[in-house]
DNA sequence: CCTTTTTATATGCATTTGCATATAATTAAG
DNA sequence: CTTAATTATATGCAAATGCATATAAAAAGG
């Protein structure tokens, strides 16, 4: 917890400075590129990013009346909705990675090995 | 970070079940609960904690409001406040202990082996 | 088919957090 | 000393989050 905490307050604090949006954002931005072109559901980003259902239906609000997301009746399903990224979406994710990148070596990759980085992984996933 | 987010929701979730406060109140009572008799300062749970000050400054006046804290004027800086413990708070950590302990083997313990869990903890510290 | 249950999403209201800034005491600087 | 800079804490206001519940469509049951 305190290992987390320390590393994602440095990001966030990195991403603030540049007056970008919190790190959350990027998530969705970049689960949604790599999306089919038909986008993905709500409450499958619901389940990749481990939000809250209201989490994800009032992000995705603020992030579409933004211009960052789109968002479209499903037509196989007449109670969801289909999330796409838009184009002004898809340079914002570029920009923040400008600025997270270097932060993530400074608040993690810096301060491991290769090994303790393979390390980290392979425990950490036993937690998931 | 998922991995994080995991178990911390699986623990605050078990905790909300049992009708306690949240996670980061327990850790507050425990440092104090160690703390020295005469408590400690504001600033000093902010360190400790990895809590922003305004943070720190409206948890503690709720605990306090609520009678697990107590906090006075401390008599070598008259800025500042020592904070304490009550009894009735002593009482509160201790039940959340009860469900806070079994729910950590759920999320964390129950899944790594001794090794992994050595491991982990050399790794985590050289990020914090 | 109906009826019941489950799934997908939204939202009003209360609580918490973030941000910026305020106040007051302490320390540093000249 | 006096003044400027720093430190400790609080707080108004806006934004985000949590909780409970609502709505509507789909799936399951009989």
């Amino acid at each position: 917890m305190r290992a987390s905490t320390s590393a994602l307050q440095q990001i966030e604090s990195d991403l603030k400075a540049a007056r970008l949006p919190p790190l959350i954002q990027y998530d969705i931005l970049l689960e949604l590129e790599r999306a089919p072109k038909e986008g993905l559901r709500l409450f499958e980003l619901e389940e990749k990013l481990l939000l809250k259902q209201y989490g994800v239906s009032r992000l995705v609000d603020r992030m579409v009346k933004a211009g960052h997301l789109a968002k479209q009746k499903s037509n196989e399903d007449a109670r969801g909705y289909q999330v796409t990224i838009t184009e002004a979406g898809k340079r914002l994710r570029s920009e923040i990675w400008k600025t997270y990148r270097p932060s993530i070596d400074r608040a993690v990759g810096n301060k491991l090995s290769y090994e303790d980085a393979r390390q980290l992984n392979l425990i950490l996933d036993k937690l998931i």
